[in-house]
DNA sequence: AAAATTGTTCACTCACATCGAACGATTTAC
DNA sequence: GTAAATCGTTCGATGTGAGTGAACAATTTT
């Protein structure tokens, strides 16, 4: 790992700890990550000055500069431009939650959602991290990387019972059954009660931008319907969206 | 001002520069922010480190950590979450551009929005960040804000040529109108060609939350239509809101 | 093939981030 | 109603590590 400014990385820490709570006084804070509140304290003046946090009253929380920082992050994105409308659209048609993710660093980043009006409710929200391994989307990204970059990833996983996948075969054939069948399909639920599909985002060059995927009630989402009805849907607009990109 | 730490605010001077670019090299971010290539090449590789900046092939660009972020401190606005919906019902009733703006920091901030099919176009987006003198929601919360507080916003701005008021006296002149006339109508375009109302978001113990607007071209949005029949669409809007704040 | 950029690494040095203690201002306890 | 506890904030002493410019390697341009 290449050399880091260890007052930004503290910086960060303490970022960390205030986005997982609502918010916080700078003695929370500090015990939290372990500093002296005056170290927090400075830090966090520093972050108020710039707007990325607010003050009310002596507590401390998260302000909306990050807002801004991360919508232009997300508009510049081109896929996100494409897919956004597509979401919209096919998450209205299957009455379910769609999602388009992206992946950045090995991660999976939920770009966009949409949710039909009988569509499942989950913790789930825009900007969201989550491991790729995990989500059916993030399962048809990695089986479509190219090799250098796909092992990289898979190498920093480990496997065993908390796992969804116990070794590392294991992964590397359901990869490889998802890359030749286009299609991600979920039979083992990352969420109980819950089914997802998912299919690549890919351009004519072989580029993967992201993915697509479906999610809804196992009751729903089962038997021929999602294999070939649903399934025909979600790749139809998949496709679409890889064209787009490709003539953008 | 309180004492900050120096080496945040470099990052955040990075950062800044970053963000005006789509994607931006060491050098060129070096020269822009007038510091030594060595020194924002470590900052650039803590940020890529923790995902706020992404890499490729030696470019760098805004990384999706900051959509996370940014999306946590606009879902924790009890605002946000009242308004978003209202705010979609009004755009697709009026077929106007509607937007949601709070204030943080004595600046406006554009929550979220809406827009009709026939609306027009801007280079506004959400989580942007701007005068509230400048809007005509901005004003309507100017307007209705306690007076320590609002003196203490308005103490901040320079008049002049430059600006939409002359003189401290005519704004405060224009606020008084819209606290009681309860709106305010931007005559004076901010934009050419675009005319827009604002109503602030008040709860009953009188706190104000934010603003709602309406937007439009200047032929759509004048005389009666605006003074009566659009005004009133959205002072129920607004109140409704308020309404669902207080009883939260 | 040479020249001019690029991003990245390194070691030296003194600015400044860190820290614990002390200060007032609130809040809680009784 | 007072005392005790806890809060956020300030400050000066100290030694860590951020900043720096030069050198390097890897591109891209000429």
């Amino acid at each position: 790992m290449s050399k880091t400014v260890k007052s930004d990385e503290r910086l960060f820490t303490i970022m960390e700890a205030l986005k997982q709570r609502e918010e916080a006084g700078v003695t929370e804070l500090a015990k939290a990550v372990d500093l002296p509140k005056s170290s927090v304290h400075v830090h966090l003046s520093t972050l108020e000055k710039h707007d990325f946090v607010v003050k009310e009253n002596g507590r401390y929380s998260l302000g909306l500069r990050f807002l801004d920082y991360g919508m232009i992050a997300r508009n510049g994105r081109e896929l996100y431009d494409i897919a956004k409308v597509k979401v919209d659209e096919l998450s209205e048609k299957t009455d379910e939650q769609v999602w388009c993710i992206t992946e950045e660093n090995g991660k999976a980043i939920y770009l966009c959602g949409g949710s039909g009006e009988h569509a499942i409710q989950t913790d789930t929200y825009v900007g969201k991290q989550a491991e790729l391994i995990d989500l059916a989307g993030g399962r048809a990204i990695l089986a479509n990387l190219p090799e250098p970059r796909r092992s990289e990833i898979i190498d920093g996983y480990e496997f065993g019972p908390e796992s969804a996948f116990s070794d590392r075969e294991t992964l590397i054939e359901t990869l490889d059954t998802i890359r030749s069948d286009g299609i991600a399909l979920n039979t083992e639920h990352y969420v109980k009660g819950v089914n997802a599909i998912g299919a690549p985002i890919i351009d004519n060059t072989g580029r993967v931008y992201g993915a697509l995927s479906i999610a809804g009630p196992t009751h729903r989402l089962k038997g021929d319907f999602v294999e070939n009805e649903l399934s025909d849907l979600l790749l139809g607009t998949t496709n679409e969206i890889g064209v787009n990109l490709t003539y953008k």
